[in-house]
DNA sequence: GCACTAAGTGGAGGGACCCTCCGTATAATA
DNA sequence: TATTATACGGAGGGTCCCTCCACTTAGTGC
């Protein structure tokens, strides 16, 4: 994914450990100053880090990569969440306490949103990557919830997907409409009750 | 619109000619160096128009001023299109006229797009406005077109709008592959013959 | 035509930013 | 411990946005 996991399985030598330490304060500090400050600049970072900016651009030869790597990161929370949830929660609080996980990572996204679209353009793997990750997340938490009759039956994960994705990256809506739109939609992913008309 | 516009309509003395033809000669400046790189610099502008970085930044006091100003201006001509194509065409040479020059105009942006994103987002009004303007551009010759009947009559302007808009604006798609899908959009939008089945 | 003045111009330079380069330091190895 | 490939730091080059202000000029009233 990064330089380094393609290095570290170069046959040569193994990664000196400094340079594991520092990726790994780089990758921290990054995230910390996008969420903050929504944009930041190298020598941020690296200061944040308690680098200088050569080794940032060592361990990330371009700031385009380091957008890439914050999100990649940030991708494997959000899975991590949704499997956390599975694994330790009742499938309807996995529905719920993952939604608005998934909103809150969403809704930080959007003044890195810029940024995030020219890693896009630069690499649509990425992109793909990302998407398809996030769904089967959405996937594994909603599906349960459907095989245990908690979730109604004829939504799948990809469309509420579809549906809170965009709403978080529309500049329009404060994080408290967010908020309780996801609550809505949670009411609605109920099972109906049998119709009555 | 701009900042001269609003000058000029100020009581004091009426804007000096020479601050006019200046502002001309940035803007076709600007739109020109858009064009050709997708991305440029304000002292290129400036040079390109013959003039220094300090008159630029009289005219536009900010970058994204500009940006702003050569896409209005952009909507204007395709808007000017319509109406030429509507005025001298018979009804069906104006929408195919008219559809491929809407094409031509919105591929042309593609590079412009991340520009154009941050226009939007410090002045959401743009955004509407231009959607607006160009919708009303693609009615007018729609709906001549239905009212002649050589257009079918179940398809809206802003339906064939928002068929082509995204298209354009997708990063995956070549020139020539959007020239052959408007040539398919518009076989497609002839009325359909009596249904045979 | 001429002098006056508000409007307009030009471009050096400040400050921020991305990125490169290379002398120095250090972790791993033998 | 000596060796060496690896990694580090940060000065500085180049670019860009924007400001500032001394200078120029178009329009106005006489």
């Amino acid at each position: 994914m990064t330089i380094q996991d393609e290095r570290a399985e170069s046959p040569g030598r193994p990664q000196r450990a400094d340079a594991r330490r520092n990726h790994d304060l780089l990758l921290r500090a990054a995230r910390e100053l996008f969420d903050e400050e929504g944009d930041t600049s190298m020598e941020a970072i690296a200061k944040r880090a308690g680098v200088g900016v050569g080794t940032l651009y060592r361990h990330f030869p371009r700031r385009i990569d380091v957008v890439e790597a914050v999100y990649r990161d940030d991708v494997d929370q959000v899975v991590a969440v949704a499997e956390r949830d599975v694994a330790t929660m009742t499938p309807w609080e996995a529905v719920d306490s993952f939604l608005h996980a998934f909103v809150t990572y969403a809704f930080g996204k959007r003044r890195f949103l810029t940024e995030l679209r020219e890693a896009f353009e630069k690499n649509p793997e990425l992109r793909c990557d990302a998407r398809e990750r996030l769904e089967a997340a959405i996937r594994l938490v909603v599906e349960r919830g459907q095989g245990a009759g908690v979730v109604r039956a004829d939504v799948t994960g990809d469309e509420v997907f579809g549906l809170l994705g965009p709403m978080c990256t529309s500049a329009s809506l404060t994080r408290e409409q967010c908020d309780r739109l996801v609550g809505m939609v949670l009411d609605g992913l109920r099972p109906p009750v049998a119709a009555t008309r």
